[in-house]
RNA sequence: GGCCUCUUCGUCUAGCGGCUAGGACACCAGGUUCUCAUCCUGGAAACAGGGGUUCAAUUCCCCUAGGGGCUACCA
């Protein structure tokens, strides 16, 4: 038996720039770029665009600005070259021409009487393979129907043919993809052969399901990977809950580092059954990321939002930084994802007006008057205070014995105070917020909460 | 229809002949708390069905059922 030699692992993610970069593309690049970083191989990306109808320059650079939010880098590509350029099929013409000529030339192939199309001759017989997922694999060539067309003309090669001829010559050695593609494989292995080319390994890797159990399509709802980073997705978490799909190291753990996952990447634990996209568990990867944020990086994701919106936001990317970074912090835990950003950040605006009903600002075993008298109370108190005690730490310790002083009850206080702050039923707490807006709104806010409470009960 | 393929809580999954079948998300209850969130505690929730093999099957084999994919001059 000859003793093979070991190739380099090569990989590769060839998207077809037919759209927007679907999350599970995405996913399949993520498992060829782990598989390749493990093996101390090479990953590349090739951009399939034969279909010259369909195919766009914007979906290519969707393609490329998707992968690289992701994290994902790639040795070989159509915009840093490399040694089996060029990355791009449509300018690759010359190689499929000349595999179009040999498979013409060994009567593998004919070209139908007017020319317009290619076709590869195909006898009866069963195709066996190994899938590095699903192990032995039968494909008899009758499934789908023999005989297939490779090119519509010598310049216009298709999928089959060009997927063939670019992993022989970009060296690929390991084809991961799609489950979708596993009758491909049959197809493909026979090129191969009459090609005399060599036959990477496979592995197919289960699809991606919409609720419905279908295979993830567009009609399912959000599957542009970058349409989840515009939705406040983070990458880290993205690609946390992508690798997790499918695919898990085998302990109890579940978050991982790009790096953690490159080191326990194993194709053999790779799940065979397709697995459901579930936004619901994305998100709460993503809150979980996003708690672990320090307050620079949180101010970054918090602007990209507000910069999504200029004008709405607008007097919110006008505010003085500190305090749009001070005011995210304390909404942190409540963030999960940009949806209620907007509704989050409202209080931090200066010119935030308390657009809530009074009836929010009674505690509810407290009474109006106790709480309009708590309200002025708690205004008085700081107004005495100097702007060097506007710190937490301070602030909060102060007020607690200075309501435990009175006999009164924390929630009696608090509540109020807070509506008056944010005039959210639920926020931050008092202290904070207060910390955020500085002495003077807070007190102006609290002078507002205690007229909006007396008018209405004059009113009545 | 044909071919291929898959099957553990609702979902993502651990398990690789002997386990009270574990975790996470979601859900429910309780605690902490001025509210929500966080956090802590607890709960409900699964081996598709039927045959084998074996002292012993979630695990190995077969059948059935169900799901999915493919069946383009798309990729």
């Amino acid at each position: 038996m000859a003793k093979e030699i070991k190739r380099q692992i090569r990989t590769r993610i060839a998207p077809s720039p037919t759209g927007m970069l679907h999350v599970g593309t995405a996913r399949a690049a993520l498992f060829n770029e782990l598989f390749a970083r493990k093996q101390g191989g090479e990953f590349v990306l090739r951009i399939e665009d034969t279909d010259r109808q369909r195919s766009e320059k914007k979906f290519e650079q969707d393609v490329l600005t998707g992968l690289k939010w992701l994290g994902l880098e790639w040795d070989e590509g159509p915009d840093i070259g490399g040694k089996y350029g060029p990355y791009r099929q449509s300018e690759r013409g010359e190689f499929y021409r000349a595999a179009l000529q040999q498979l013409i030339d060994d009567e593998r192939a004919y070209q139908v009487p007017h020319g317009e199309a290619i076709v590869f001759r195909v006898s009866e017989e069963e195709i066996v393979f190994t899938d590095l997922i699903r192990g032995t694999v039968k494909v008899p060539t009758s499934s789908w129907g023999g005989d297939f067309i490779v090119a519509r003309s010598m310049n216009d090669p298709l999928y089959h043919l060009a997927a063939v001829v670019d992993d022989q010559l970009m060296q690929i050695s390991h084809v991961i993809r799609g489950e979708d593609h596993l009758t491909n494989t049959a197809r493909h292995i026979l090129l191969q052969r009459s090609l005399a080319y060599e036959t990477p390994q496979y592995a197919h890797l289960p699809l991606l399901l919409d609720e419905g159990r279908r295979k993830l399509s567009k009609r399912a709802g959000d599957v542009s990977l970058l349409s989840y980073r515009d939705k406040g997705y983070l990458a880290d978490a993205m690609l946390n809950y992508l690798a997790l799909l499918g695919w898990n190291p085998g302990g109890q753990e579940e978050y991982f580092t790009h790096e953690e996952l490159v080191r326990s990447f194993n194709l053999s634990k790779v799940q065979k059954g397709g697995a459901i996209f579930n936004q619901v568990k994305l998100t709460s990867m993503n809150k979980h990321y996003l708690q672990e944020l320090d307050e620079d990086k949180l101010l970054d994701w918090g602007k990209k939002y507000l910069l999504l919106d200029q004008k709405k936001n607008h007097e919110l990317l006008g505010m003085e930084e500190g305090r749009l970074k001070a005011a995210l912090k304390t909404e942190q835990g409540r963030l999960s994802t940009y949806h209620e950003l907007e509704v989050l950040l409202d209080w931090a605006r200066p010119s935030w007006a308390g657009e809530y009903k009074s009836d929010l600002l009674i505690w509810r075993e407290s009474t109006a008057a106790d709480t309009i008298n708590y309200l002025s109370a708690l205004a008085e108190e700081f107004k005495l205070m100097g702007n060097s005690d506007w710190v937490e730490e301070t602030l909060t310790p102060r007020i607690l014995s200075w309501i435990r002083a009175r006999n009164w009850h924390n929630g009696a206080v608090l509540w109020p105070m807070r509506v008056a702050l944010t005039g959210r039923e639920n926020s931050p707490g008092p202290f904070a917020v207060a910390v955020v807006v500085g002495k003077t709104e807070t007190v102006t806010r609290l002078e507002l909460a205690h007229k909006k409470l007396q008018d209405s009960i004059s009113g009545e």
